[in-house]
DNA sequence: ACCTTCAAAACTGCATACAGTTTTAAAGCA
DNA sequence: TGCTTTAAAACTGTATGCAGTTTTGAAGGT
C-alpha cells in the first residue's frame, strides 16, 4: 500500500505538486480511508509527500536550493559507498561488477535508454551494497527515491548513455584498483554531471504545467 | 505528540525492546487509538520503533552488527559535516563555535556531566548547521536521535569528559584554520571513540534487564 | 511437577461516523 | 462588470465499533 504510491511517486506517475485526497486513493485501492491516511503519514516521514494541517498531502516538490541539497548530499553518498566499496568489495563482487558494466556497453551502443536505466539502478546498489553497512544503504536509497521524479528523463539525453557508461568505467576501474579516493571522486563526479542534467529537466517540467 | 513519544525513547525514558501499546499511549495522551496509531507509523518511518503486522510496536532495539553499522555512518556523516563546515563556515560562525568550545573547559574541569552533555549537542548542531546542507542535516540529526538511545550513559566514565574536550579541541582548531581533512578526520576519531564506549553500555544494559 | 490444549481476554487492523476546517461557488451589492 | 459576503460542498482530524489475530492463563493429561 505505502509501496504502492511511493513507486507511483518514484516512477513519475504522479507529478510534484500534485494533490493525494485520501477519499479519492481509498477509492482507488478499495479500502478505507485510515490505512490512506497511515500511508501517506508514512510518504511524509519518508519526504516524498508534505502534508499541513487540514490540506491534503502532496507530492514533495522541493526548492531549487533544497534540491541542490539533495544532490550534493547524494553525491557525498554515492562518493562514500564507493570509497567503502573499494575497500570492501570481495573478488567476486569486483568481478561481477565488471562484468556486467562491460555488457552495459552494448546497451549504450544500441541507445536502449530503458533498459540502460534498469542497469544503472543495478549498479549503483551493487555500489551500496559493497559498502558493507546497513545504516549507509538506507539512507542512499532513501535520498535515492526522493530524488527519483527530478531525475527522470536523465537518459533521454542521447549523449548522456555514453557519458554514463564512461563515467561508470572511471567507477569500476578505481574499485576494480582497490583504490578508495579514486572511487570516492569518480562517483562524486557522476552524481554531480546528473545533477546538472537534471536540474534543467525539473526547471521545464515546471513551465510545463499549469498548477 | 509524535515528538512526545520520541522523547521519551530518546531520552531513555523508555528502553529499548519495551512495547508501546495503543490503547495504553491512548490513554496516557487522553486521545483515542486513532492518532496514536498514525504517530506509531510515523516513529517506524523514523526508525524509533518497530512494528509486525498484529504485534506491538517496540522501540528498536538493534543488534550489535546494526549499531556497529549505525555508529560507523555517524562518523561518515560528522566527517563530512565538519569537513564541509571547514570550507563554508562564516568568520562569525568560527569564532563562536571557538568561544563556546573555550568556555566548555569550566564544565569539564567542575566535572557538570549534565551541562556538558547539553553543550556537546550544541557544538555537534553546530557543525551539522555549518555544512550549509538541509538534507545532510536531516540525515545526521535523524542517525544521532536513533543512536541516542545507545549513546546515553557516555558522560557518567569520568575520563569521556576530558577526552572529549580534548577531541573537540582538535576538531575547532581544524575548523579555524579551515582544513577540510583534518576537521574530518578529527570528527571521525571523535565519534569512533564515543561508539567503542557505548557499546560496552549497551552491553551491560543488557544484561541488566530482564525481558 | 511439567507439558499440552483450549478458551477467554487483550490487542491490532480497518471501516464508518461525526465534528471542525477549508475551499468553492453563487448571490447580493456597488 | 467586479467585489464582498455567505452558505454549501468537500475534505481532514478524531472517535468508536467490529472483525480477526495474538497472547494469556487455567484446566486437563502425562
Amino acid at each position: 500500500m505505502v509501496r504502492a504510491v511511493a513507486d507511483m511517486i518514484i516512477t513519475g506517475a504522479m507529478v510534484p505538486g500534485e494533490k493525494l485526497d485520501e477519499i479519492s486513493l481509498a477509492a482507488k485501492f478499495a479500502v478505507s480511508r485510515t490505512p490512506v491516511r497511515e500511508a501517506l503519514r508514512e510518504l511524509c516521514a519518508m519526504g516524498l509527500v508534505e502534508r499541513e494541517p487540514n490540506r491534503s498531502a502532496v507530492v514533495t516538490n522541493v526548492s531549487e536550493l533544497h534540491l541542490h541539497s539533495m544532490f550534493e548530499a547524494m553525491a557525498e553518498l554515492e562518493a562514500m559507498c564507493a570509497r567503502l566499496s573499494a575497500e570492501r568489495m570481495t573478488i567476486a563482487e569486483r568481478q561481477l561488477l565488471q562484468r556486467e558494466h562491460y555488457d552495459s556497453l552494448a546497451l549504450v551502443r544500441s541507445g536502449a535508454a530503458e533498459d540502460y536505466a534498469a542497469y544503472n539502478t543495478v549498479f549503483h546498489t551493487r555500489i551500496y551494497r559493497g559498502a558493507r553497512n546497513d545504516h549507509i544503504f538506507d539512507m542512499v536509497t532513501q535520498t535515492r527515491a526522493r530524488l527519483a521524479p527530478f531525475r527522470r528523463a536523465q537518459f533521454r539525453l542521447p549523449t548522456r548513455l555514453a557519458r554514463s557508461y564512461e563515467e561508470h568505467d572511471e567507477i569500476v576501474d578505481a574499485i576494480l584498483r582497490a583504490d578508495p579516493m579514486a572511487a570516492g571522486q569518480a562517483a562524486y563526479a557522476h552524481v554531480t554531471i546528473v545533477s546538472d542534467a537534471s536540474t534543467v529537466f525539473a526547471a521545464h517540467d515546471k513551465l510545463g504545467r499549469k498548477n
